[in-house]
RNA sequence: GCUGCCAUAGCUCAGGGGUAGAGCACGUCCUUGGUAAGGACGGGGUCGGAGGUUCAAUUCCUCUUGGCAGCACCA
């Protein structure tokens, strides 16, 4: 007997193994029809394979939140054998459904174009017209291997290999094609709708690894229907408007050149926000009790030596070599600065530091240089030259969970000023390969974790994901378009303070070795202006803004007025432009819209006479007209840093 | 760094083996107009850089630099 609980906490009750089918039609035949699949027990299961013991059912139907996922993996197998139908020879490897869609990676000497991707498409369309049922069978190993040989699928042999020896081995046949595949997958192709989309074709390396052959990867976007959809790349191309790249030029905030790839040239308008944002980051952690200090550029190799960054992360360090002595010996060599904390514990390491010292926290808003590869960069998100809301905790093991406590609230703080939240935060704990006692790392943790508690950040786990130094915290903000962000972080470091010498008297007169805990909230200052502009659409918030107000001139009789309340502006410490151009007041209105400008005050004839203003804000339908020493008020209060608000 | 695509005016883009074109922007002049584009005229390009093929290259080929998408990387 067996006896399956539906979601609703009804029971049912079969005496021999049923399908998930079965299970659907005797609930009924329309729910029969719309079956997908079943959940067991939380586990995803073909709709025909046979249910054997009591468990919690769910039939998974086109409307259910797991539907989406089986559309999309069996949107995947489509692609491949429209692929492999069309360009016969091209090998099949894996391809899973992800977020928003599906790819599948494919080799083939030719690289697909643009064009081929309407062909496949075209036969997609046709493979899920025909509506072959999906038909899953388990096969011998020795079977699978020699079939996928026989095929020429050379990388589906070697992941059969590499499945552990108690792995079922199945296959999942539509029509005449078939693909090794783990499943589930719902009873038939046309299950997978014609709300899909193939969208680009790009190079993946075979099971990540860049020192394996570079496979061609199409990426495919599927949906329930139509509407969703057109959702989705609605959604998208919002994105394409709120790019901070275009965005950054239209708005003359920064522009890049091929002179200093990788660095910015922020010019006057982008800059103001850069010191905006800096200066608001500076008053907040000076009133959470850091320090600011200001380290080096260059150094000599040892320190980097000594820290151990010259090994690990030299490639992407910029060094200097110095010429030769004299005597033919080597010249001395050089680092930039790829991050601020060897400088830190120097600072640290001068005079002797007393238990009573600590935490100290050190805050830093230094210029690194890291040589990134080409491919990484981008815009402001990832560029060679950055600065980060960089800061180092010097502490005993003790205060770990205190300081980590007293951070995600200042973090917490920063986001909401900053118009977000946090979306996330995961603990990355110990990775196999790290330095540290066993004991240690249980303390940090433990500390780490009842941190989060005490904030009453929910968090979730990234095993074995933690630097080698020590286990980190990562939080993640999520923007206006729903996409995360990972910006800030919290990194407990048991190892640089040894190999820097950093230590300090204890309340028992001995040396101990501080705890560092680097820190960002915001991570790369270059990178959070990008995402804010993005977040933002370009409307930052008016205290960010670099034009906070225009005062635009209806005619040339008002010029004398309207500088006098530009003037009036500025006094008042209003970022501020006064346009007296000959043009129509629709047209000056329409440029600083474009820029995005949050104020615009309109002043005519019939303001200057009476000492007022139009004032009207960006987007506004219609406008105020008020007392010039009302508008300077109202402004007052538009332009306050979210640190000075009451 | 890897794979693919791309590079033409300040921007967005069209064109094409016989030394280039649009819209916007810019300049001058006219217009003084009440809340998202007033009008006329005009200036502007070694067609990313270096080689090669050719009578002739911006166009075709190679290399190079940079960009875009993804992968790898991200202290």
């Amino acid at each position: 007997m067996i006896t399956l609980t539906l979601p609703d906490g009804q029971t049912r009750q079969y005496d021999q193994p049923v399908t998930g089918l079965d299970v659907a039609q005797s609930i009924g035949a329309g729910l029969a029809k719309a079956a997908l699949a079943v959940k067991l027990d939380g586990d995803v299961r073909d709709l025909s394979r046979p249910i054997t013991a009591d468990a919690n059912i769910e039939i998974i139907t086109r409307k259910s939140a797991d539907a989406l996922e089986l559309i999309r993996h069996d949107c995947a197998h489509v692609m491949a054998e429209a692929v492999q139908a069309l360009f016969p020879g091209t090998q099949v490897t894996i391809g899973p459904a992800i977020e928003n869609g599906f790819y599948y990676d494919f080799y083939r000497e030719q690289p697909f174009s643009t064009a081929d991707l309407e062909k496949i498409e075209a036969m997609m369309k046709q493979i899920i017209s025909r509506n072959a049922p999906l038909v899953r069978e388990e096969w011998r190993r020795d079977q699978a291997i020699q079939f996928f040989e026989q095929k020429g699928e050379a990388f589906k042999v070697e992941l059969i290999r590499d499945l552990p020896e108690t792995e079922v081995i199945s296959i999942y046949r539509q029509g005449e094609w078939l693909d090794l595949c783990r499943g589930p997958h719902m009873p038939s192709t046309s299950h997978v709708g014609n709300a899909f989309k193939l969208m680009k074709v790009a190079g993946a390396y075979w099971r990540g690894d860049s020192k394996r052959p570079m496979l061609q990867r199409i990426y495919g976007t599927a949906w329930r229907d139509e509407k969703e959809l057109q959702q989705y790349l609605t959604m998208l191309e919002e994105a394409e408007k709120r790019d901070h790249r275009k965005l950054g030029r239209e708005l003359d905030l920064f522009h890049f050149q091929d002179e200093a790839a990788g660095s910015v040239f922020w010019h006057a308008k982008g800059w103001t926000v850069y010191r905006e944002l800096e200066n608001y980051v500076r008053r907040r952690i000076a009133d959470a009790g850091y320090v600011e200090v200001h380290t080096p550029q260059l150094y000599d190799s040892c320190l980097f030596k000594a820290s151990g960054h010259w090994d690990m992360y030299g490639d992407n360090m910029y060094k200097i070599f110095g010429p030769p002595g004299e005597d033919g010996k080597e010249g001395k060599s050089f680092g930039i600065k790829p991050m601020n904390c060897p400088g830190h514990v120097q600072i640290f390491n001068q005079g002797i530091k007393s238990y009573r010292d600590l935490p100290l926290r050190m805050a830093e808003f230094g210029n690194c240089h890291r040589n990134e590869a080409h491919g990484a960069l981008h815009g402001l998100m990832r560029v060679r030259q950055m600065v980060q809301d960089d800061a180092h905790i010097f502490c005993t093991e003790d205060q770990i969970q205190s300081e980590s406590v007293a951070f995600c609230g200042l973090l917490r703080r920063v986001y909401a000023d900053l118009g977000f939240e946090v979306a996330r935060v995961r603990l990355a704990d110990r990775p196999a390969v790290r330095a540290g006692s066993d004991a240690v790392w249980d303390k940090a943790e433990a500390a780490l974790h009842s941190a989060l508690k005490a904030a009453g950040l929910p968090y979730d786990m990234n095993p074995g994901d933690g630097a080698f130094y020590g286990p980190k915290l990562e939080f993640y903000l999520r923007d206006a378009i729903g996409r995360e962000w990972q910006c800030g972080t919290l990194q407990v470091d048991f190892v640089l303070p040894e190999k820097l010498g950093a230590e300090y008297a204890g309340a028992d007169g001995q040396k101990h070795r501080p705890v560092m805990l680097h820190r960002a909230i915001l991570g790369s200052l270059h990178r959070f202006i990008g995402i804010m502009i993005e977040h933002y659409a370009g409307k930052l918030p008016v205290w960010l803004a670099p034009v906070q107000a225009v005062v635009a001139t209806i005619t040339d009789d008002a010029n004398d007025y309207a500088q006098k309340v530009f003037d009036a502006l500025k006094a008042a410490g209003v970022r501020a432009e006064v346009d007296k151009r000959p043009e129509k007041i629709n047209a000056k209105i329409r440029d600083h819209s474009l820029q995005k400008v949050p104020v615009i005050m309109v002043v005519g004839r019939k303001e200057a006479d009476q000492q007022q203003v139009a004032l009207r804000y960006l987007g506004g339908e219609n406008q105020k007209t008020m007392s010039l020493t009302d508008a300077l008020s109202e402004m007052a209060q538009l332009i306050a840093r979210p640190d000075e608000k009451k």
